[in-house]
Parts: structure tokens; C-alpha cells; sequence
RNA sequence: GGUCCCAUCGUCUAAAGGUUAGGACACCACCCUUUCACGGUGGUAAUAUGGGUUCGAAUCCCGUUGGGAUCACCA
């Protein structure tokens, strides 16, 4: 039996790290084998809390990481549609089948209130009065055109068992169980429905949803059997959280995929960092492509305990990421955060990104470590006087008028013409390379800590402009 | 509250009865070095707790504590 999976979210807003999680799992819990199939399902049932546009992020995130569905919304596939509102029809068949089968029956009651207040003290459970109505009687009040849902009948007793595969075997009593409606008065199914109906129908192998379903399973498992179905393999996965206490989520502002992306992380690592929050391979590695992901992932590796979003591992990973980048990817990718703070055209910046590159763990520190490439801002003298460089006021302004002096003269530009120069010069004169470098370097910069050295800088800022800053802060120490 | 689930460095995790409890991030130190990084080397740091079982427990069992989930015409 071929391995099928789904990832079936709601389109409610963005892509959170928690979901992306679940249908990387998914994705590769298929993709583990070779005709393993993939699935998209977007589950809309409620329409209230449907949101404008959700669909296309999910599409495009997906496609962004290079999860590739196999039937979907899109694409179509044996088993459409892939939108649950598209198959609205056919729940209500199933839900009044599964009535004539004794696993459902018609409800007339009110809608009960999600209040926190009802039956607090007592603990008690509802009891649905429209149980005790016979089939007959109920079928009439349907057919009278009073509004009604269909709940599910639960009159087994004892213990429901059933194995996850995460978890191991899961026991729960049937008394705990509660009769929640499956099909609404508006006539769309609830979750609890339409994903046993869909999954059994879309010939899904494998269940892969939050823990937080744990519970709620034997319900579904119900529901299979009363159709004489096959329940799937059930792999419950543990939330990712934000701390100890609270899952990530995006209503607390939590970053989302695309807060990520926008932030200057790359999907790759993103994906990659995700996979290890809850699963691992085994072994001391943890540099993954989703290619290797495939190869190497397993259900049995999966955690059962919940994991911390690490923003600062994360941060480190996308560095590793970064870092592995061919020159060309990097400079595709940095120079719009280049961009944003350098408009001169004079300022080379090839030669910029090159020295960025070890330097940045996320493209969003670019701007801060450039700023000064623009335009020189203020700084005091007080720069020019560091210890270990043994450099001093006195000894700067003779370094950068020796400097002005060399630079002037050269007209191969670039770091290792320039590098040798002035290391040769610092020989000439006597002085450590440091003596000279460091001056040069507050000289083009302002700043105490840059991306690159004196004569890197000198490269990027391109001779007109480092001469012309060499005269300014020649002129600064007059 | 009932029920279910979870518990190893601050964080992600390894160790499926016998390890000096390993790795990674972060942190600290040193090395490299034209600053800062990158890179390299080393260091600090954990089995929540009490009982069993066993020659031997992070690992198996029970209790305690702590945390989470669930009890909607949301998924």
C-alpha cells in the first residue's frame, strides 16, 4: 500500500512555523517512499472564519520551500475535489447514512453557548434528549423543515484503545467521549466529520495532526467503524511552543512563515531547523536539505514532547545557510537590503556583498553594518586612539597623510593591489600594519567595528571617495 | 474539575538497563587576524522529586510535583 498524506489547513490567515512543521511531516512521512503521495486539502467548512487570500499563501509557501503537492485544489487529482465547500453534498450523504447505520442521529436542541458556565460544579455531562427520539419521529421533523444538525450517537461502553504512532497505544473510556455535532444546521460538516469522510475517501494512510487531536481520535475511530471503514495510521506530533507555556501561535505575533522570510531568513534553513524541532536523525548532523530530509526521515525518530521555537538557533542555522551560498545566490539575495540604505552608484558593490557574507546571519542585519557606506556620518577623534592597534591621535594623522599619499598614486584597485601597498608601506616607515590600517580604516568609516578591513572598505568606497575621505579626516585631525 | 499526554544542560536533542550522560545553539576563554566577523581549540552547564524492581536505572513500575491538551454547530 502506497503511503498517502495530507496537509489539510483552514485557510484562517497566515502560515504559522507550528503548521509549516506538521505538513513538512507529512510531506516526508510520503516522500520517504518512492510513489508516496502528498496531498492538499483546504478544509473552509467554517465559513466565518474564512479569510481573503489565505489560499494563496498556503500555495505559495508550499511551493516556496519545495513541498510539492500531488492532487490538490489547483491540480486536481483522482479523489476532488480538494476544497471541502466543493463537497458539501456529499457529507450530508454520509452524515444521513451514517443515522440509518446508528452512528448519528437528528438533533433539534438549541445551539448550546460556548460558555465556560454550563454544568461547572456538577461536571455533568450532556445528555442529548433528541437520542431518545425514534428515527421515524425524527425524520419527520426533518422532513417538517425543522432546523437540525446531526450528532453523533456514542452508546459503547467500556474502553476504546487504539495505537499512534508517536504516542504508542492511547486508552480511553467511552463515557469521556462527548456526542459533538457532525453535520451544522447550515449543512457543512464540522471538523470532526468531514475529515474522517475526506481522509477515508482521499485514501489517506497516514493522519498526521497536532496531540492536541489525541483525545478526540476514538471519536473518529467511531465513525470508521460504523461505515465499516479502515481508520488510517494516526500520528499525533507534539505543538511547537513559544515558551514553556504557550504554543506558537500567530495570534500573539509570533513570526509566521512569511514574517521569516521577510526578516532575511532563508526557507531552506527554515525548513531545516523546523524538521529538528521534534524529530532527529540519529546522528550528530543537522545540516538538512529537504532532499536529505527525505532520505533520511522516520516516524520512529519523532518526539512526543513539545519543543521551543529558538529564534537564536534558527539565527544561527540561516548563517549557516547563508554562508554556504555561491557568490552570485548571496548577491541576488542581499542587494535589496544593499539597497535600502546605498543608492551612490560609485560604491562597488560586489565587493560589499563579499565582505557581508561572513558577516550576516540573517539578510536583515545587512542595512545596520552599511549604514555608514552612504555617507560618513559624525564621530570623534577619540576613535583614532586604540591600544592594541597602538595608534593615537598623533600617530594617525602622520599614517593617513603617508596613506593619502600612497593611495594616490595606485591605480589597480582592488584589495590585494591595495593590501600589499600599505602593508608595505607600514615596512617603509616602520610602523606595525595595524598603525596604519586602523586610521585608514576610522578614516573611511567613522565607526569602530565595520564589515571588512581599511583596504576592503577602500575597494567598495572606490579611490575618488576614499581619497576624499582620507583629505576630510586629515583635515578632522588638523 | 474529569480524562489524556509530557518531563535529560537556559534551548533543540543523543544515550531503546551497564557511557567520565554525547552533540548543537547560546555564553566564556584562547588561537587566527588590517577592526568586526568567519574558522579552529577548550570550558561552564542537565537526568524534576520520592519510593520500588534489578548486581546495576536517565532508561522499567508506582506515587508526588510541574507543565500541556481536551471537554464548541473552531479546526
Amino acid at each position: 500500500m502506497t503511503i498517502r498524506t495530507r496537509f489539510a489547513p483552514s485557510p484562517t490567515g497566515y502560515m504559522h512555523i507550528g503548521n509549516l512543521r506538521t505538513a513538512l511531516y507529512e510531506y516526508l512521512i510520503a516522500k520517504s517512499e518512492p510513489d508516496g503521495k502528498f496531498l492538499l486539502r483546504i478544509e473552509d467548512t467554517d465559513q466565518k472564519r474564512y479569510v481573503e487570500g489565505a489560499t494563496e499563501i498556503i500555495y505559495s509557501t508550499l511551493k516556496r520551500v519545495g513541498m510539492n503537492w500531488d492532487e490538490g485544489p489547483d491540480i486536481g487529482g483522482n479523489y476532488g475535489p480538494y476544497v471541502q465547500s466543493e463537497r458539501k453534498p456529499l457529507y450530508a450523504e454520509y452524515a444521513h447514512k451514517l443515522v440509518e447505520l446508528g452512528g448519528a442521529h437528528y438533533c433539534f436542541c438549541a445551539k448550546q453557548e460556548a460558555d465556560e458556565e454550563k454544568d461547572e460544579e456538577q461536571n455533568m455531562k450532556f445528555e442529548d434528549p433528541c437520542k431518545r427520539l425514534s428515527l421515524d419521529e425524527a425524520k419527520k421533523r426533518v422532513a417538517a423543515g425543522e432546523p437540525y444538525v446531526i450528532r453523533q450517537t456514542i452508546n459503547k461502553k467500556g474502553k476504546s484503545k487504539y495505537h499512534d504512532e508517536v504516542y504508542g497505544d492511547i486508552e480511553i473510556d467511552y463515557d469521556e467521549l462527548d456526542e459533538g455535532v457532525l453535520l451544522k444546521s447550515d449543512g457543512f460538516p464540522t471538523y470532526n466529520f468531514a475529515n474522517v469522510v475526506d481522509d477515508h475517501l482521499m485514501a489517506i494512510t497516514h493522519v498526521v495532526r497536532g496531540n492536541e487531536y489525541i483525545s478526540s481520535t476514538p471519536k473518529y475511530n467511531l465513525i470508521y467503524e460504523a461505515f465499516g471503514w479502515t481508520p488510517p495510521h494516526y500520528v499525533h506530533v507534539p505543538p511547537v511552543m513559544k515558551d514553556a507555556q504557550h504554543k506558537l501561535s500567530k495570534r500573539n505575533g509570533d513570526a509566521s512563515f512569511q514574517d521569516l522570510v521577510a526578516k532575511g531568513y532563508l526557507p531552506e534553513a527554515i525548513i531545516n531547523y523546523i524538521a529538528l524541532l521534534g524529530w532527529n536523525p540519529g546522528t550528530e548532523e543537522e545540516i538538512f536539505s529537504l532532499e536529505e530530509l527525505k532520505q533520511k526521515f522516520s516516524i520512529e525518530r519523532l518526539n512526543r514532547s513539545p519543543a521551543i521555537f529558538d529564534i537564536v538557533k534558527l539565527t544561527w542555522m540561516n548563517g549557516q545557510y547563508i554562508r554556504k551560498l555561491d557568490a552570485e545566490s548571496f548577491f541576488a539575495c542581499a542587494e535589496p537590503y544593499i539597497r535600502q540604505v546605498v543608492s551612490r552608484n560609485d560604491v562597488n558593490i560586489k565587493m560589499l556583498a563579499h565582505v557581508l557574507q561572513p558577516r550576516i546571519e540573517t539578510f536583515g542585519d545587512i542595512p545596520t553594518q552599511i549604514d555608514f557606506i552612504e555617507q560618513i556620518g559624525e564621530y570623534s577623534n577619540d576613535l583614532y586612539i586604540n591600544k592594541k592597534m597602538k595608534t593615537d591621535v598623533a600617530v594617525s594623522r602622520q599614517s593617513l597623510e603617508y596613506a593619502l599619499n600612497r593611495l594616490e598614486t595606485i591605480a589597480a584597485w582592488d584589495n590585494e593591489t591595495l593590501f600589499a601597498e600599505l602593508k608595505a608601506l607600514a615596512e617603509e616607515k616602520g610602523l606595525k600594519n595595524g598603525q596604519i590600517m586602523y586610521p585608514v580604516r576610522i578614516a573611511l568609516s567613522g565607526k569602530e567595528t565595520t564589515p571588512g578591513g581599511a583596504t576592503e572598505l577602500a575597494v567598495i568606497l572606490g579611490k575618488n571617495e576614499t581619497l576624499s575621505r582620507l583629505k576630510a579626516a586629515l583635515q578632522k585631525l588638523a
